[in-house]
RNA sequence: GGCGCCAUAGCCAAGUGGUAAGGCAGAGCUCUGCAAAAGCUUUACCCCCAGUUCGAGUCUGGGUGGCGCCUCCA
């Protein structure tokens, strides 16, 4: 089967055709740095991350640019409210966004192109826009002719007359039409602002991102990512923006993820019940996050919540525990041929692997695998006899799996204290001796240490908790 | 008002019109000196009502309940 993707523009699955072969030029709207990431960025981080190891793994070189917004109204309130300067305040939270994303193991962009580093581009692009008459100045600002472009509202499906116009937010007296979005938003005083034909400003939101887009990726991309609420008006506003100009689709396929829910309502920075990456990253494993917001399909909203967090972990610990088991038995296997049965058992797992990835991304499915060959393993691992060259080919395909996922622990070759050792020497000799006592006296000693001892027919095993 | 999404076991959750994956939790058993880990066993009138069909969790229509977007949001 070949990759299917859920485009929103058409809603439907469409099979993936990139623009060049082998090659994928991805764009996800990034944050806007004005505050600590909270869980609801992390989730199309997460997912956008694991689509672009999918599409490497399968071969494609990917070109991915995650954008920074670095300038805004909520950083200028932000600047307002703290006396910090607008640069200063993105620094640190850009600072602060590599950081949390370090941790929850989602890799580097290969560009994060920031509005302030792309001033000139973006008032190239909207100085086009007023040469063809899709946008016009008004009173020092610039706003797009959302008249003048016909297929305004064809991402959302919406109806450019029937929108309600000015519901949340009040509408511009310098606009022609309410339904025109802001290009260049003309600087009051005290505020940061670059020079443009129309005077002291700063871009408007939407247009930094057919700019860089643009400059980055080129005039269409393959696959433009975000959150299920940029959907509108942000993408539309970015069509309208780019597409008037280039004529060209601005993408080829618009996927957008769903909502993180708190006690079953969307989680959002205005309604403050938001749970910062950094405080959660102390409080579980990074991995526990990926594998939870993994177990959903991307489209769908998630409820987050301590149960289910703990579930994850726990479904967690099944796949840890059996990798672990999987590395202790390397020391004592023998030398020999790779099983066969458990070899084509490999084999179907991963391309049922690959088969559910290729269906929309389908992690939550995708994830069977995992257990699937976690399960296979263990059945493995029962035998009394087992070969190093089976082990290394179950551990070689949770790795290849997890390079896509990421949810596995990096190795590490753990030492133990001296003490530590000493006393488990000590209950392996108790134990010879039949001092169970003793033997469990060490043991539950240990125990509260956070170092769980396994007795197994193999010897000792022991693993951190 | 317009445009959408969702409803599957105690919990989470996948599901291509062919008789309900997987995980967590629970119970029992096996292995173990005892544990742990692991294995085996065990649990579903798929929100309701119609319809289409040989056959519907899946398609259509109508309900009920929940959620989202309509220019700050991921």
């Amino acid at each position: 089967m070949s990759l299917k993707v859920y485009n929103t523009m058409t809603r439907a699955k469409e099979t993936f055709v990139p623009i060049a072969p082998g090659e994928v030029k991805m764009y996800v709207c990034g944050p806007t740095v004005y505050d600590y990431i909270h869980i609801g960025n992390a989730r199309p981080a997460i997912f956008f991350d694991v689509v672009r190891r999918y599409l490497e793994t399968s071969g494609y070189n990917v070109q991915y640019v995650v954008n920074f917004t670095d300038v805004d109204d909520k950083l200028i309130r932000k600047s307002e409210q703290t006396g910090e300067s607008v640069p200063d305040i993105a620094k640190k939270y850009i600072a602060a966004y590599y950081e949390d994303i370090e941790a929850l193991g989602i890799r580097k962009a290969d560009v994060n192109p920031r509005v302030t580093e792309n001033i000139s581009e973006i008032v190239e692009l909207i100085r086009e826009l007023v040469d063809k008459g899709f946008a016009y100045e008004s009173g020092g600002d610039v706003y797009f002719r959302t008249e003048k472009f016909a297929e305004y509202g064809k991402l959302s499906h919406q109806n450019l007359h029937e929108l309600q116009f000015g519901i949340r937010i009040e509408v511009g007296e310098r606009k022609e039409n309410p339904q025109d979005f802001v290009l260049w938003k003309g600087a009051k005083p005290g505020e940061i602002h670059w020079s443009s034909p129309w005077g002291e400003g700063r871009p408007g939101w939407h247009i930094e991102c057919s700019a860089m887009a643009r400059k980055y990726l080129g005039e269409t991309i393959d696959i433009h990512g975000g959150g299920h609420d940029l959907q509108f008006p942000h993408h539309e506003c970015e069509i309208a923006q780019s597409e008037s100009i280039s004529g060209k689709p601005l993408a080829n396929y618009w996927m957008h993820n769903g909502y993180i829910h708190i006690n079953n309502e969307k989680m959002s920075k205005s309604l403050g019940n938001g749970i910062n990456v950094k405080e959660l990253v102390k409080q579980v494993k990074p991995q526990t996050l990926r594998f939870l917001f993994l177990s959903t399909h991307y489209r769908n909203p998630l409820n987050f919540s301590e149960e289910g967090l703990e579930q994850a972990g726990n479904g967690l610990e099944r796949i840890e525990n059996g990798v672990a088991n999987l590395r202790h038995r390397l020391g004592s296997a023998s030398e020999g041929d790779v099983d066969a049965r458990v070899a084509s058992a490999v084999e179907r797992i991963k391309a049922e692997f690959r088969y559910r990835m290729d269906d929309d991304f389908n992690t939550a499915d995708a994830l069977t695998a995992v257990f699937d060959l976690i399960a296979e393993s263990n059945g493995y691992l029962a035998a009394a006899d087992v070969t190093a060259s089976t082990l290394g080919l179950l551990l070689s395909a949770l790795q290849e799996l997890d390079t896509v996922l990421g949810i596995l622990p990096e190795e590490r070759n753990e030492l133990l204290d001296e003490e530590v050792e000493q006393l488990i020497v000590e209950r392996t000799e108790a134990r010879k001796t039949k001092n169970w006592a003793r033997a469990d006296e060490i043991r539950e000693l240990l125990t509260a240490k956070g170092i769980h001892l396994e007795d197994t027919p193999q010897g000792l095993r022991w693993r951190r908790k």
